[in-house]
DNA sequence: CATAATGTACGAACTGGTGAGTTAGTTCTA
DNA sequence: TAGAACTAACTCACCAGTTCGTACATTATG
């Protein structure tokens, strides 16, 4: 398993090795990093309560103690999770770029580019039903996090105030209420996804339902935009 | 702690003894409800490996053995919990009645109430999101489940065919997508309450905002069945 | 009095966490 | 530049408290 994402803050940066280098016996960088990587699928895979310390550490390459010395507990490393997946995502965030677009299109778009993000970072979306199960309390106590939702209502905020000045969007509503219906739309295909197969018989996820329910958002958004307060035919 | 609610399926249904009666010693059908509602609270509140069998015996006026001899187990008390958390929100669902409303109006109030009934019941989401956690595990073995969600599609299907035959919804769209756009809105709303109030600061099931969600999403279903496809101006 | 219902006490396995000692790799010094 | 000195990184073994589950005794009730 190689490993090659690199987070951490060390004070002293050590730059990636050159794939020809020999293999270290000691890697801080690493074993850190593998930890993180371990843990995250441990706890999207079982819970808080269901992940395992020892079993975390027995996934790894280094031991249980590491994750003390590292960490500090099994909160904290669920923090650590929390904090690396949030930024992660934060980054894919500011890669979005719909200011070239007219308001209807970009709205649209934003729609569409956050549809396939939640579908292909699932283990995010249930770290973050797992942190609701506990009512956001590691969340809250993090200070890496503050603020973290600001850039993507600014973005909205600005389509929005766009698609009102050249009157394509009729509809009045605040950027937090679309960020909103765009997420609940997102986060549920993936998260009841389970409990909605089984009742319903259909997999929202689904390979071959992907496109149809990522058009579907990007509409249901701009029909809503444009059509509250239109005078039905 | 008064009990009020019976929801067993005993073999023998013994009808619910006057206020006067004598309190009974033992009584199979008080102990068998207490112990789903204590658990369906505890499992609410900390998923279903935070949950401890010894606390939620503590919580009742019955011990642990009781647990075991009514329900089996730890994860047969958990499916006892789901199925009767399930069946009552089919209880409440099959009393929705909007046929006699135009079809336009039929669906805004489907999803009002839906909205509603989604808020008046935070720890059945809760439920729900632990079980997608487990990827819906113990759902699949439940019988007593099979085809819950049948009757809410009928209904929207009915709606969708009138809709469609007046010609009030122009968009083409089956009737599990309007369900489950209803579904992740209300959904959301509830279980992704800290996680956004974290994020966002504001939070999605205040009581001050559900007046305000509630006819967004009356907007947002009717906006798609009549927008989609229609020119913009 | 037969049996369904209930309480008591206990145990085996697990689980998060730690004390204490060891080693790799770096830096300082003569 | 040899090697002493130092420290971050690491291993091992273990513990104390917890947690699900059960054997066995007891009592209310029809």
């Amino acid at each position: 398993m190689p490993l090659n994402r690199n987070g951490h803050t060390g004070s002293l940066m050590t730059a990636a090795r050159p794939a020809s280098a020999p293999e270290r016996q000691r890697d801080p960088e690493r074993t850190r990093t593998e930890i993180l990587d371990v843990a995250a699928r441990e706890f999207a895979r079982l819970g808080y309560d269901g992940a395992r310390v020892d079993e975390i550490a027995a996934l790894t390459r280094t031991t249980k103690r590491m994750i003390y010395y590292y960490f500090g507990g099994k909160e904290q490393l669920f923090v650590a999770v929390l904090e690396r997946a949030y930024t992660e995502v934060r980054k894919a965030e500011a890669a979005i770029d719909v200011d070239h677009l007219a308001p209807l299109d970009a709205i649209r778009r934003l729609a569409e580019l956050t549809y396939d993000h939640h579908l292909d970072h699932q283990d995010f979306i249930r770290l973050v039903s797992i942190e609701n199960v506990h009512e956001a309390q590691h969340l809250r106590t993090s200070e890496v996090l503050a603020n973290l939702g600001a850039p993507a209502i600014d973005l909205i905020t600005r389509i929005l105030t766009a698609g009102k000045a050249d009157g394509s969007f009729t509809t009045d509503v605040d950027a937090i209420d679309v960020h909103m219906m765009i997420s609940s739309f997102c986060v549920f295909s993936v998260a009841n996804r389970h409990t909605f197969q089984t009742l319903f018989d259909r997999d929202l996820a689904g390979a071959d339902r992907r496109a149809h329910y990522r058009t579907m958002i990007g509409e249901m958004v701009v029909a809503y935009l444009t059509g509250v307060g239109r005078p039905v035919v």
